[in-house]
DNA sequence: TCAATTCAAGTTGTAGGATGATATGCATCA
DNA sequence: TGATGCATATCATCCTACAACTTGAATTGA
């Protein structure tokens, strides 16, 4: 329980702070591709801190492709096609337009993915599915249980697809999404009931046991929709009608 | 341990390559996540580096939310639900199976994104995507000239959207693909004749033109099924037919 | 003058030690 | 017994030094 309170109480380390000061200037476009960052020498005397840390600040963005260091020369800033992974700013989440198409994203990935699920879905996959449907409906207290099956539940159909990258995106998109939210209910009480809409959930899970891909596919996106819903985000109806 | 690595491309620095090390150890599962990390004296001494590069190996993993270092106790693994980051290994792209789930996985996000642009585009996200449609078609050499500007025509697609994270995701993708695509034409120049369709470029930017959400969203996907063929990878049908 | 070589300065890469901050367990003492 | 304080382990940060590499200017030789 004490490992929980550090979990959540991020500590803001230097090197972190830097690398998220550079990354905003080259977010932003302050800093155009092509252009080469101050020396480290510069920089650890702009931030007042030891060249170390800035090293170590470098190293995090050149893991991420947005910049490039030679020897001898310099750090140059990378175009943003070159990035090597996909971050997501958690600040940037706390405007409701982005939340918004954050979950406008997840809807694309989910809704394609429970049909996938419900084609090639197995006994093994229907099984933990089901199990989180349980614990979902079977927690007393909407607090951390029922949300956290909620996200397995989500998890374990993006595993049914048996594509591991599809798993990866899902879980990454929901994590981002759960972790906003928890913020939010945390600095406004407000919030505190967000509840979960089990029903949805037994839709979807139905569609999947019956092999159906289309019924899969309209029941994940309903429950998406309303999921965002329920979290005051408003959904642009994306291609609700289309998908007939 | 003098080694003269002359890898092309990218430098392979020392922190670079004991986080890839490590990294690769928590995938794989020989180190399952809680389990804590040796000191980083230790595993200075491991890998006969000094302590600034094994700290600038897990300031990586940290950003990226596969480990948690907390002073005084030190370094665990964390579970793969808490990435801060999406990472595609390259080396997994060698294998076919792999490349086969990342353009289902491209397929599943370009065409929705296709459908959602035919709604939104407006003149200028028009005019840039004919403009790289142009430069598709107009490059006498299919070297990466007109390479660039195909996958140029797909991000200006994405952006279209008006949706960045959508943008983002897609030419993250994208760019996986065809980096480990060109890297295959260097070791394989079998592989040369890699063509670019461009009748089938044309028939998605009609599409958008006209703003007709469900023909940009099938010419994108058979765009992309077309696109994995040529360059040997056959696509499961995904759902092809489970969209009409 | 001109070309080739050498050299010096600047920058990143790596090494190693020193000190501060924090968590844990043990010993001490009332 | 129980609370306190100390020693230890570990990460966080800082510092200095040197190696490897690049660039451009100074030097040298013809």
């Amino acid at each position: 329980m004490k490992q929980r309170l550090a979990a959540i109480g991020t500590v803001e380390t230097l090197p972190h702070r830097v690398a998220a000061f550079l990354s905003r200037e080259i977010e932003s476009g302050e800093l155009n591709p092509g252009t080469r960052l101050p020396t480290e020498q510069e920089l650890s005397e702009k931030f007042g801190v030891s060249r170390n840390v800035v090293r170590e600040a470098i190293a995090q963005l050149r893991a991420d492709g947005m910049i490039e260091a030679r020897q001898g020369i310099g750090a140059f800033v990378l175009a943003p096609e070159q990035r090597a992974a996909i971050r997501i700013d958690r600040e940037a989440l706390k405007d409701t337009h982005n939340m918004e198409r954050l979950f406008e994203l997840r809807c694309i990935l989910e809704a394609e993915s429970a049909a996938l699920a419900a084609a090639r879905r197995g006994q093994a996959h229907l099984d933990s599915i089901k199990e989180a449907l349980d614990r979902m409906g079977g927690e007393e207290r909407w607090e951390e249980g029922s949300i956290d099956a909620d996200l397995l539940f989500h998890r374990e159909i993006a595993r049914a697809t048996g594509n591991s990258y599809i798993h990866t995106f899902i879980s990454f998109v929901c994590e981002q999404i759960r972790h906003s939210i928890h913020y939010a209910r945390m600095t406004n009480p407000l919030h505190d009931l967000v509840e979960i809409n089990v029903g949805e959930h037994v839709r979807i899970y139905e569609a999947l046991v019956a092999g159906d891909p289309a019924a899969a596919e309209s029941a994940m996106r309903a429950h998406i929709i309303g999921a965002a819903n329920r979290v005051g985000v408003k959904l642009p109806l994306s291609k609700t009608s289309g998908a007939k």
